[in-house]
DNA sequence: ATGAAAGCGCTAACAC
DNA sequence: GTGTTAGCGCTTTCAT
């Protein structure tokens, strides 16, 4: 039934009969128990809906399908007991591999997952090569490409909206910022910077707010993500300054709403299916190489994406409306 | 070790000593396979990502953990071969029940399964109640609901930005609307519907456009969407037309960027998690009652969040942010 | 209260 | 090319 070309034609045909006269379906975890070796692998992400987690989870899910792998997805709610619990389950299943953008000290239980023999990779999030394969983005380049962006016209200061600094990404892409002003040679107190609790539309407002107070006429505003792009945008619209004639304004993610919105956004885009393929295609490898698998860091390159919130770099060429892709992805 | 209170304590303690030393995770697979039981259960969507069935699968996974199983979920991408696949693996898996929003005609399929012993919940799409169970959302009475508010003040139409009526959705929300127009005793004419071919923010602008060249001065439109109504509004202040002062828009699913909106939405909100929550308990139930099981259908009422965009019915009472809900879920 | 033995559905290794 | 066999890790039953 597995090797139907060693078999003879008519016996083929015979067990074929059969099978679709009792409706008979293989029974898998007993074939890999037999086996000792299983085609299934999972994803566990903080939040599956976030639409970047989605978007890895269907780069992931079509790479491993390719392979002849499937994934099952686990949303952790950003809940390290959770997140445990998933681990836990996936390791009495006897998956062959985790994909996971860990929320708590994972790496103790991973460990012994690994020594297990289930394969692991991290997603989003650099590991130690010694001990994970990754795949992760790189978000100084990313803060780096906006800042290069808003300052190219010659504004003498630029506004950072950031959220906490406790994030990772929100680090790194200050961090970005701060690069991108060194490169071009302007002092470091360029950047003015305001914090926000949570990365959402309405702490956005309040920033721009209290932005608008201490910098009555900004020329050019990073915020570390979208929605606090689209706060941003909402209080400049009320407080009649006119994006981007007066402020240009980036932001990163590059959502779905980000093109929708009523000034369409110029956003950093991270490649996030190619992360969700590139992340399977590791685990893949590290489940058939078995031991002999030496574990990877593998770094993408964020892009800009123009559209109306930022004025044309180049004038000659039209800003369309899905926005135009500056940069190319880079495995590095 | 499964009955750690039927052995001697001292007993206990060496095998726990034992399995902390080896680092035993007993296999779950090989259990099931001995039992003949599984608390493995699937939930089969369209799109994971649609916060309609992320907030359905958050439900079902809280309410199936409550009785000891877990969820893989899986997202067919409304590709019905991908679901067909899924269908054929979770089979082959041996899941003990399918909780599924099915693309295809998954019917045929999962009448075999559940042959097979496998139970089988429709989710959001109601079933023969002799073939299986199902939990729906009465989406005629959301119709209703939202023509009643728009109607409440003598208006003499209503326009209906509708999408496509081969989408049960869209056909159930325009009989809706005609029955509230109905029960307020006006003419049918009083219902004018302008038809979008997909339920996005552009496609909401276009049809704005389009209503106001031939209504100049309406007084209630309601959005079968949200994203519908978002850009209807958006096309109506471009055109220098108040909401909801001038003209009253209701939107539909109550989405979260829908309180987020420039103009708060009024909106209808469908008790997503309770859907996915009765799903999961039902199929639990399925599963353990075995064939003695009488199959049910479930169907929730809607409610109204009223927002910003419509006038307050009653006054006296602040519309906080969130949104007042009015009316209460009610499973029938 | 504990141990021994059978067998769930399948695959791999071997003989025919 | 085809049939036979042992055994994956566990639960269940039965004997002690």
């Amino acid at each position: 039934m597995n090797n139907p070309d060693r078999v003879a034609e008519a016996t083929r045909l015979r067990v074929q009969a059969v099978i679709d006269r009792l409706d008979f379906v293989p029974n898998r975890p007993a074939a890999d128990l037999r086996s000792g070796r299983s085609r299934m692998v999972a994803l566990v992400v903080p939040d599956i809906a976030n639409p970047f987690f989605a978007e890895v989870a269907r780069g992931a899910v079509a790479a491993a399908a390719e392979q002849g792998y499937v994934v099952v997805l686990c949303s952790s709610d950003g809940d390290p007991a959770k997140e445990d619990g998933y681990l836990e389950l996936l390791d009495e299943q006897r998956v062959a591999g985790v994909l996971i953008n860990p929320v708590g000290n994972a790496p103790g239980r991973l460990s012994r997952m690994r020594d297990h023999g289930t394969s692991v990779v991290f997603v989003d999030r650099a590991a130690r090569a010694s001990e994970f394969c990754s795949v992760a983005v790189d978000d100084v380049r990313g803060g780096e490409l906006a800042a290069e962006l808003l300052l190219r016209r010659g504004a003498r200061e630029l506004v950072l909206i950031n959220g906490p600094l406790a994030l990772r990404q929100c680090a790194d892409r200050r961090k970005g910022a701060r690069r991108g002003i060194e490169r071009l040679g302007l002092p470091s107190s360029t950047l003015v910077e305001f914090r926000t609790l949570s990365m959402t539309i309405q702490p956005g407002v309040e920033a721009a707010e209290r932005m608008l107070k201490e910098i009555p006429h900004p020329r050019s505003v990073f915020c570390t993500n979208d929605l606090l792009a689209i706060g941003v945008t909402r209080w400049l619209a009320k407080a009649g300054v006119s994006v981007p004639e007066q402020v240009e304004v980036v932001g990163y993610d590059d959502i779905e709403i980000a093109a929708e919105a009523p000034i369409p956004l110029t956003s950093i885009r991270q490649p996030k299916y190619e992360l969700g393929r590139t992340a399977a295609e590791l685990l893949v490898r590290d489940i058939e190489e078995g031991p002999a698998h030496r574990h990877q860091r593998v770094v993408f390159q964020p892009h800009l994406v123009e559209r109306d919130s930022t004025m044309d770099a180049t004038p000659d060429v039209t800003s369309a409306h899905p926005g135009r892709q500056v940069g190319v992805p880079t495995p590095a």
